[in-house]
RNA sequence: GCUCCCUUCGUCUAGCGGUCCAGGACGCUGCCCUCUCAAGGCAGAAACACGAGUUCGAUUCUCGUAGGGAGCGCCA
């Protein structure tokens, strides 16, 4: 038999890195054994689902390249086969009508909370008599009232709990309109899924979910439980923790890959390995070396793999990812070097694309001041000369490239007889502005001919400036 | 309250009875390299929640305790 994974998602907001590594698993886990990743957008809510969600979901699924075999399904046009099955039951005395009130149901769970027992519907309107004929009632599902249901959990091992546990849960509103354990488990049985790969915030509907299938005559599938996310304060992760939306990590800097890694990492392991391409995650993958335990999400490695990706990724690769946070930023690309040049200059440097775009702006766009502290230190009457001999040099040399510039900073050195430093530094704030850029080399190479002869000259005259205020001084 | 689930360095984890005075990774600290910042190299600090069993032997198995999480909806 083929397995066949869903992820099913209910559209509510955005595609949260909780959500993201589930659908991961699951998709991994399809991949792996060569069988079917279905999408099942559980929308039955109709208050809290939006459009927006289900599309911000496509797009954190494509972002990460989830891809899905079949799919997206939507729950609200399944109602018709939902009201089918729920007759059905109905008819084969598997589910009644309940006419029970919701006042009623309040006051039993506050008197059974109140004795210390475990809240739960008594089963009322199970045998009745007569129908109220001014009442629409909800349909219940009759769950056994004795006996164990057990199942084996891929990640947890065996999980049992008694029937006298669980109760006879609604299964149809007086509208009728479906509910979530009734409608998860026609849609997995239609669409047989073989394995259920989910939060473990589902383990408590299992052995219920498991009754209908039962009820239903059919198989019930393999699940898998794989725990929650937490957040680095150890608290689940929750909207407060700031960005736990999918997109919103492409939008800080973040390469998919580095997502993705960091995300199969969370939970899953093989022997000590840290770096998985798509298609190591892919061979090696396995439900069963699921840890048990709920594991926090920690900027600091996210951003370790996100380093690691852009420095290693073909530069092109990369550079596409870059030319989004340059938009973003308000660059225009084409004012300075490729941006494949700036990825293999910047890539060690920085964590994140936004970092790079930041920090690569100088090379696009004249900087507008010198930082004063920067300009105070380095850019001193002793600097001029040397400013001087670079700007004479480098005014001659036709090869911009990396080798030569390095010559000329060299030269100029050796020929003053100064440390790399004392050229260096001046130079890098003439041509930045600031103190802090690539090595002196590169960010001649990166910045060009004209911005760096520009630079100097303003650097130049800025001494020239500072000199004219010690004569008056 | 009741039921279910979880518990190895700060964090992610390896470990599937002896190989563990517990290994890797991120982060952290120090040193080296060095034109700034990084990157890189090397070194270091840092954990089996607790208590009983089982066993010749427990991080590894069982049971308690403590702590944490989830569920107990006409939400999904």
């Amino acid at each position: 038999m083929t397995i066949r994974t869903r992820f099913a998602p209910s559209p509510t907001g955005f595609l949260h890195v909780g959500g993201a590594r589930t659908a991961l698993f699951c998709w991994l886990h399809a991949r792996a054994n060569r069988g079917a990743f279905i999408l099942r957008i559980e929308d039955t809510d109709l208050e809290r689902s939006t459009p927006e969600s289900v599309q911000a979901i496509l797009d954190g699924m494509d972002w990460l390249g989830l891809d899905c075999d079949e799919g997206p399904f939507y729950q609200t046009q399944r109602f018709e086969r939902y009201a089918e099955v729920a007759d059905r039951l109905l008819n084969e005395d598997k589910a009644y009508l309940c006419y029970c009130s919701r006042e009623r149901l309040e006051k039993l769970r506050k008197r059974q909370m109140d004795a210390g027992i475990k809240p739960r519907y008594d089963g009322k309107c199970r045998h009745l008599e007569s129908t109220p004929e001014d009442i629409k009632p909800v349909v219940r599902f009759s769950n056994p009232k004795i006996g164990m249901v057990s199942f084996n959990d891929l990640v947890r091992g065996r999980i049992s709990i008694s029937n006298t546990e669980l109760d006879d849960l609604v299964i149809a509103r007086p509208d009728g309109s479906p509910t979530y354990n009734f409608t998860v488990v026609i849609d997995d049985m239609d669409m047989q899924i073989t394995h259920v790969i989910r939060g473990d915030d589902h383990i408590n509907n299992t052995p219920r979910q498991i009754n209908i299938y039962q009820a239903l005559g059919a198989e019930a599938p393999v699940f898998a439980h794989v725990p929650m996310i937490l957040g680095s304060d150890g608290a689940r992760l929750s909207k407060r923790h700031g960005a736990v939306g999918v997109m919103q990590y492409r939008n800080d800097g973040y390469l998919p890959q580095a997502v993705l890694n960091y995300l199969v990492r969370l939970g899953w392991s093989h022997g000590d390995q840290e770096v998985f391409s798509r298609d190591e995650m892919v061979s090696l993958f396995s439900i069963e070396d699921v840890n048990r335990k709920a594991a926090a999400f920690e900027t600091d490695k996210l951003d370790w793999l996100n380093q690691h990706y852009m420095k290693v990724l073909p530069t092109a690769e990369v550079a596409d990812h870059l030319a989004w946070q340059f938009a973003d930023q308000g660059i225009n690309p084409e004012a300075g070097p490729a941006l494949e040049n700036v990825v293999s200059v910047q890539a060690e440097r920085v964590k994140t694309l936004r970092d790079m775009a930041v920090q690569s702006r100088v090379f696009f766009e004249d900087y507008v001041e010198f930082d004063p502290a920067s300009a105070k230190k380095h850019l001193r009457l002793v600097a001029e000369h040397p400013l001087e001999s670079v700007l004479a040099k480098l005014e001659a040399l036709e090869d911009w490239s990396v080798e030569p510039l390095h010559q000329v900073i060299d030269d100029v050195a050796t020929e003053l007889d100064l440390g790399m430093g004392k050229v260096a530094q001046p130079l890098r704030v003439a041509l930045t502005g600031s103190g802090v850029s690539p090595s002196i080399d590169k960010t001649l190479w990166l910045m060009g001919k004209r911005r760096s002869l520009d630079g100097i000259g303003r650097a130049l005259k800025f001494i020239q400036a500072r000199r004219s205020e010690n004569v008056q001084g």
